[in-house]
DNA sequence: CTCAAAAGTGGGATCGGTTCCAATTACAAC
DNA sequence: GTTGTAATTGGAACCGATCCCACTTTTGAG
């Protein structure tokens, strides 16, 4: 493989001139652009990235850490950010902690990122125990949240108003009708299921209806875990017309189960879900459900963390909007 | 942040030592180890993971290639590779060829990733220009093919044998009676799709039925085509009473759209899918699908590469079969 | 106790870039 | 033609590891 040498050689030029010439920090003349071109060509040169990172301290390298990827939910931020990175030449390292046990296991995926010399970590997280991770984390400056919101980092935290969202649904339901509500939430200590099953009963309450503590399920979202989350909700006989849904995969689960029992969507039962994930629109009924930006917010937070990173200055927005997304999974109470 | 020779004098010793000690390559004396592991607590010393790449001409990198990043399939491929990489400290670094135009498209998300100089690149294809893409690399030697066989890379194709698969239908779909039934596959023109197509209708007519040109439906698999695909299919009048799809994602759809016109699935089609995806058991029915070892064989075809690229030892095995997976969707016919 | 083989060691050369610096050249204004 | 400024240049130093080589120490067989 050839290096700068040979090509500075075979140009007539120092090193330090094809340097410059293919960074483009630096002026070269046009005569010696065209002759280190040629050379370049010639010797079918290519800048190792090794030295390069070395030598500049940068490893272009984007370090992507997600608690899961199960399911659509994290796969569509993974998808998003692959392609914001790919157009700026940067890569992506991924880190899964999906099988991790315990917040040690949590660090170690993280330090897997860290060890690496990524020059930037954009985290997916919602779990407390993540965010006291990045806290604690050498590489804060460079660090960019999803799905959490923390003063601690004002600037650095993307986010959809999972609130408005809750409300959204809140105000759906009830304008067809419905008021023996049934609510599957995510775990309550992550910040973003709170915030959508908060925003949910404070609308219910203020439209003048109210639930009861026992119609809230609160469980995990594996399907594993919504699997048996439902299942057991559905045997607790909770008398409900409609279902609000943590995520997507637990209502597209329920719709199944319900079926299963003989009971139909919408017609005997409501079920909204929240996300819109990529296969929403095709489950069957299709899913009405709370449209969450995801795509949208991990490109916003690729861009900042690129901001941030190489001190670039791509356009981004901190808080996203949902929107309700009516298909057929919910109707009218008859 | 410290380095080698930081921690080399503080612990008094030689550089060379500091490094024999951890990366085990040469012998270290148990009182030298002492005094460097003290050395390196001390500092918090981490090595540098580009010096350590430009010096040792190895990135601990490994490239992943997939033509697309929408819906599950690709990202359960995602998911086992990068458990299997992390289990070795290896990296993966992703490219997404899902908005790639033209076979130059596709060839530059190659050299995004050969351009990184990672060690090995693990391609997730089944069209036919992405093999020659990866026959005309450099790269070839340290190369491994997902879902496609090839005599030219004996032992470096992973595949499963769909031919088997597409039969495992066939036998399933007549054992349920049906004899009027529909195919929608993938383009023929990719090998895995051709495989269950071909092993399907030779199986069909050697149970003594045959299915005539115009029921077997081709197209290609994104939501949106599939969407459109599964419209026109449907447009088509054709008299079936049973549906075999090229995949889980086009069975999920179709089931969609039959309830959407008043089609129940399975009392009055019988639709069997493919893949067996993470979503599968949970759709409105369960789907009844071939169970395809995805994950299995990403898994095996990592290792390989591990074993080629870092002459490891580690197990793997080249080809896997498919299984029937029976659940709700298809049903004798009445 | 001797001596050869094995184990352990220090440090310099090297990997292939970037970047700084001093020196040279180009160019415009007068 | 002179001068000052800006553009361009070559090359050395450096980034932080690995790895080789020559050397010293340890080990164990006889």
């Amino acid at each position: 493989m050839a290096t700068v040498k040979d090509v500075a050689k075979l140009a007539g030029v120092g090193s330090g001139t094809v340097s410059r010439y293919i960074s483009g920090n630096g002026s070269v003349s046009s005569k010696a652009a065209e002759k280190i071109e040629r050379a370049i060509k010639q010797l079918n040169y290519r800048p190792n990235s090794m030295a390069r990172s070395l030598s500049s301290r940068r490893s272009d390298l984007i370090g992507v850490w997600v608690p899961s990827l199960e399911g659509p939910y994290y796969h569509m931020i993974i998808r998003a950010v692959e392609q914001e990175l790919r157009l700026h030449n940067k890569h992506m390292i991924l880190a899964n902690a999906e099988d991790a046990q315990s917040d040690a296991d949590r660090r170690d995926h993280f330090d897997y990122l860290v060890n690496r010399d990524c020059d930037g970590i954009l985290m997916s997280c919602s779990l407390q125990g993540t965010f006291e991770l990045a806290r604690t984390s050498e590489h804060f400056s460079n660090l960019v949240l999803l799905n959490h919101q923390a003063d601690a980092l004002a600037g650095r935290c993307f986010y959809i108003d999972h609130e408005l969202g809750g409300r959204l649904a809140a105000r759906h339901l009830t304008n067809l009708g419905h008021e023996k509500i049934a609510v599957i939430t995510g775990r309550l200590s992550a910040q973003d299921a709170r915030q959508r099953h908060d925003g949910f009963l404070d609308e219910i309450s203020k439209l003048g209806n109210a639930i009861p503590e026992s119609c809230v399920v609160e469980g995990a979202f594996s399907y594993a875990a919504a699997e048996r989350l439902v299942g057991a909700f559905l045997d607790m006989d909770i008398d409900f017309t409609a279902v609000f849904c943590g995520n997507d995969k637990v209502a597209m689960l329920l719709i199944s189960e319900l079926n299963n029992r003989g009971i139909s969507v919408p017609r005997d039962v409501s079920v909204l879900g929240y996300d819109d994930v990529d296969f929403a629109a095709y489950t069957a009924p299709p899913l009405t459900t709370i449209h969450a930006p995801i795509d949208e917010m991990a490109r916003s937070a690729c861009r900042q963390l690129l901001n941030l990173t190489y001190d670039m200055d791509l356009p981004f927005q901190e808080r996203f909007e949902p929107s309700l997304c009516v298909r057929r999974s919910t109707a009218a109470l008859s």
